[in-house]
DNA sequence: ATATTTATTCAAGTTATTTGAATTAAGTAT
DNA sequence: ATACTTAATTCAAATAACTTGAATAAATAT
């Protein structure tokens, strides 16, 4: 198991500028087009600070002028805003039985996308694939290499589940013990971070999705499992191995179904695409794709329904959960699942009263369905080298 | 309702100089006494810069040097640690009948505390007297104003119940719309940092308690209810609106004893101080302090045991959430409760076994009980300012 | 037209860092 | 004992990035 303990170091000057950069561009993404002048009161730093920043982040291309605002007083204020097509990052989901590949342009559009079926998963297959997979969403996009910000490299948590007494076997095999982020950087030959599908999923809906504007959210991730990924203030929550937001497991119903970690009704085993196919295999129905459960859905299909209510009813629990223990803006759900079963599941929510997040003015909805649609874990892996380009690491709480 | 959003701002050289005293401080705090050259290491700092960094700190006297480190080559290095008597912070507690106040040094040892019985708690009241009780303990300990580094002041959460539906009675009277920590700031002419009780108690346990190397934790708060404070990181979690942790209404048992917030079920209503005074009341028994707990504990009373056995049954649950959504180092049990009584629900605990938390190779237990005994939560609060000038801010992941 | 407001530019000035050379002092090998 | 190695420390200079202050530019308001 890789101990992801982190821990803070000292600032200088060129930290400092990397962080004032990131400041910037993370003003610049969530309110442009914008000032100068502007950032700099935002930002709390000198006009000069802030002008020299943008000035090196114009040469470099990520930020473009927009003319200048005017209808106020004052020499009108030159306009800034992102050059989507300045960089580009790429995202790699590896699956049991696929790898698919998705490319954002620096305003998190996907660009392009690829779905490749493979039956070897093991490193030594997967990663030449994945090279060559990198290397012809570059060709396709016509762009170069040193546009390349990053790689993000998803596959399913928990990890180190070798290490784990048998909560989960090893869902993407032989990848357990592999120092995923060193291995792809080796190979990549450029930076690479590696997360799992939920955290990356939730990160992909702040970078261009739902959450654009929000720092404080939750995220439920419809995998095979089930996900969560947690933004606090703009920072991904990762926990103390890297196993945070092991939702599935908690349980919505004591002495309920039977679970594969040896627990008897754990929320996965009501609320994923695996529960959904056991329980209508049990009704003669054969589920495998997404694709087929929105027939179901389209169809009214009774036995569909009856799933999508029993479903709803314990998320409905976990909603009452997070809502209590993260006090967050909004939760978001979203990933391998046709958006119309997750608006279904949403609809038939019996939102808990008992919540700190009923409150009466709320200005967003208690649940909202993520943008980015199934392929979420490839773009979520996009978004994680934007999203880094963009976070800073001051955090200063007013 | 207080909106505590907060962002991030840009650096220069004085917020650096800010940041890294503080990386210096937090690494000395846990790991003294260490010398100039090691923490530069740890740190990414230059040699040099720690040495201004020391040399600073050493005439404030907050760092004091304690000889030489031999038994290696090289020249010895100068060892280094904190002063403890340096300097000293005030933490109050606010109960809906009495004010409990809290003097730490800069170890986080309790140097002093007093308790207040008071009737009216309401703002008009409460704020002469806090101040008299600041000035009380300064005059107690033989300090002088200059080295109070700030009043930490702990009161119930949720904040801002009185926007929300009901979920809560305002538990102390009138203080729901008053910008607490601007009030004090201005009564107290002193930093003041105001946090809900499980929060401050999370936090005492790392300032001077069981989680003083542990960066990530849950704090599980016995108050009148049942409360949770997070550390992620070496940061305490806040949520969107300042009421993060509200474990104490996830519902651990559906349909079942009816909550004051409307709700049935909540852990709450079967773990938590009132939930053991209502069970024995029902059994002829009036228990209204922690005293009469541990005495009924002691003599083995059936009717408590009874209790907390069903207690330890739901918190078991409420472990398996918080492990699997939090994926912490350790759980921490602490607050208003009888040491006996806390361990004696840790005790009869069933540890899940379907928990990323059930390592085989853990080196913490997966349950503790806190340090700071009932002052906890004033305890809790003198550490919030400790804490905060020992907590740096530019996270580095590695 | 003139005053006011706001954005911008240019030119120092400041702070806290890093770098590099010289010094000190202990342990280790001969 | 003496010389060598290793590591901490000190001193002085160089550097990077930010802030400050004065001057200029271009709008709106009176």
């Amino acid at each position: 198991m890789k101990d992801i303990k982190t821990h803070s170091i000292g600032g200088n000057a060129g930290r400092n500028r990397t962080h004032n950069r990131r400041v910037v561009l993370d003003y610049v993404r969530a309110n442009e087009p914008t000032g100068r002048a502007e950032i700099s009161k935002s930002c709390g730093l000198s006009f000069q600070a802030v002008s020299n920043i943008i000035e090196a982040l114009q040469n470099e291309g990520l930020l473009v002028a927009v003319g200048h605002k005017t209808g106020e007083r004052g020499q009108p204020a030159a306009q800034y805003k992102f050059n989507p097509e300045s960089a580009f990052s790429v995202g790699i989901e590896l699956r049991p039985d696929a790898l698919i590949c998705a490319t954002l342009n620096l305003k998190g559009d996907c660009i392009y996308r690829e779905r490749l079926a493979i039956s070897d998963t093991s490193p030594a297959k997967a990663i030449p694939e994945i090279c060559d997979m990198v290397d012809r969403a570059i060709v396709k996009i016509k762009r170069s290499r040193e546009q390349l910000l990053g790689v993000g490299v998803v596959m399913p948590g928990p990890f180190g589940a070798s290490e784990m007494s048998d909560l989960e076997a090893a869902i993407v095999p032989d990848w357990d013990d592999v120092d995923v982020q060193k291995v792809f950087e080796e190979a990549l030959k450029c930076p690479v971070i590696a997360e799992n599908d939920a955290t990356a999923a939730a990160i992909s809906e702040r970078v261009a999705g739902v959450a654009s504007a929000i720092d404080t959210y939750c995220f439920v991730y419809f995998g095979a499992g089930l996900g969560l990924g947690v933004m606090t203030n703009g920072h991904a929550q990762r926990g103390a191995f890297g196993n945070f937001g092991e939702i599935g497991h908690v349980i919505t119903q004591v002495g309920g179904n039977e679970c594969s970690c040896g627990n008897y009704g754990c929320l996965e085993t009501y609320a994923s695409r695996i529960s959904a196919r056991k329980f209508l295999a049990v009704r003669g129905i054969d589920v495998s794709s997404g694709a087929e459960m929105a027939t179901l859905l389209e169809q009214n299909n009774p036995d569909f329904i009856e799933w999508i209510d029993i479903a709803a009813k314990h998320l409905s629990q976990a909603i009452g959960i997070l809502e209590n223990i993260f006090d967050p803006e909004t939760i978001v759900f979203g990933g391998a699942m046709p958006d119309a079963v997750i608006d279904a599941l949403i609809e038939r929510l019996e939102l808990p009263q008992g919540s700190v997040a009923n409150r009466k003015h709320r200005t967003i909805k208690r649940v909202l369905r993520g943008s980015s649609g199934h392929f979420t874990a490839a773009i979520g892996g996009a978004s994680l080298i934007i999203h880094q380009t963009t976070t800073p690491s001051i955090a200063v709480y007013s």
